[in-house]
DNA sequence: AGTACCACCTGACGGC
DNA sequence: TGCCGTCAGGTGGTAC
């Protein structure tokens, strides 16, 4: 379940769980999570240092060790992490473990594997050499408004370009559009400066109460508890539809956000 | 530049 | 019960 606000609460998972403790080994249980990187390296790189820091930028987590370098993770469509003690079972889908202090241990755990897990040596080149854009939490609104004002095509595609802004799913751009009144089929080029603000309002408070309610118990008028086609809507009391757009299913309420309504919306 | 489609993976679920 | 198609919150590459 890994966008922007789940990936938030992985990191201050870490922050309470692991700050401070000493790295005594690495364990790489599946080479495909590591890229190829070997656990000799993993090891080398961590094993003896102490897990100092946590930051994170869109759906990237890092976790910095004493001696600079970190640990960066991506957690693709299934990954998490899971702290426990080395006296309990480990988690089902573990790919990578680090042993720590205290006989705990903190695994990256991955079903599909379709994350990684690998090291870098500066978190802001890496985000740069990726060509990321700015965190979704942490970009302005003008900056937000210039940005998409750039563009053109589907609302929801840039909401999704991890190149124009970082953070945000298929799960959230269907919850930020919902709440915004915007069909997930909108052209930018149809939005005004007032609805792309709005859309901005919205996106950031989407996010901040998701992260709020640590991912669970979302508000009952969100789109997220009832997202399935046929569901209804909590708003209005409509059918929620299903469309495929930019590849990946758009769930949405074909009322409440009608197309081509631009800013007509409250 | 923007979009569609495929590939990478595994598991859950519904229909037959 | 088993098999098959479809779907699932990720990214990256290709072709138009």
């Amino acid at each position: 379940m890994p966008e922007l606000p789940d990936v938030e609460v992985l990191k201050r998972y870490i922050k309470s769980t692991s700050l401070g403790r000493f790295i005594e080994g690495v364990e790489v249980r599946d080479l495909r999570v590591t890229r190829g990187v070997s656990a000799r390296r993993f090891r080398y790189a961590l094993r003896g240092r102490s897990i100092v820091k946590a930051d994170r930028h869109g759906k990237y987590l890092f976790a910095g060790v004493s001696g600079g370098s970190w640990l960066v993770m991506h957690f693709g469509m299934s990954g998490s992490l899971s702290f426990y003690s080395r006296g309990e079972e480990e988690p089902g889908y573990t790919r990578l473990v680090l042993k720590l202090s205290g006989f705990s241990a903190l695994a990256y755990t991955s079903v599909r594997r379709l994350g990684f897990v690998s090291l870098v040596a500066d978190v802001k080149m890496f985000i740069d050499a990726k060509g990321i854009g700015p965190d979704a939490l942490v970009i302005d609104k003008d900056t937000f408004v210039e940005l998409f004002r750039s563009r053109k095509g589907f609302v929801k595609s840039a909401l999704m370009d991890q190149r124009v802004l970082a953070g945000l799913g298929n799960i959230y751009s269907d919850e930020v559009l919902f709440q915004s009144g915007i069909h997930p089929g909108a052209r930018i080029e149809e939005l005004g400066r007032i609805d792309l603000e709005r859309l901005f309002r919205k996106m950031k408070h989407v996010l901040d109460v998701a992260i709020d309610r640590r991912v669970k118990r979302f508000p009952g008028n969100w789109l997220i508890q009832n997202r399935s086609a046929g569901a209804t809507c909590k708003r209005c009391g409509s059918k929620i539809a299903r469309e495929k757009l930019v590849g990946r299913s758009s769930y949405f309420c074909p009322r409440c956000q009608e197309k081509g309504l631009g800013s007509l919306r409250p």
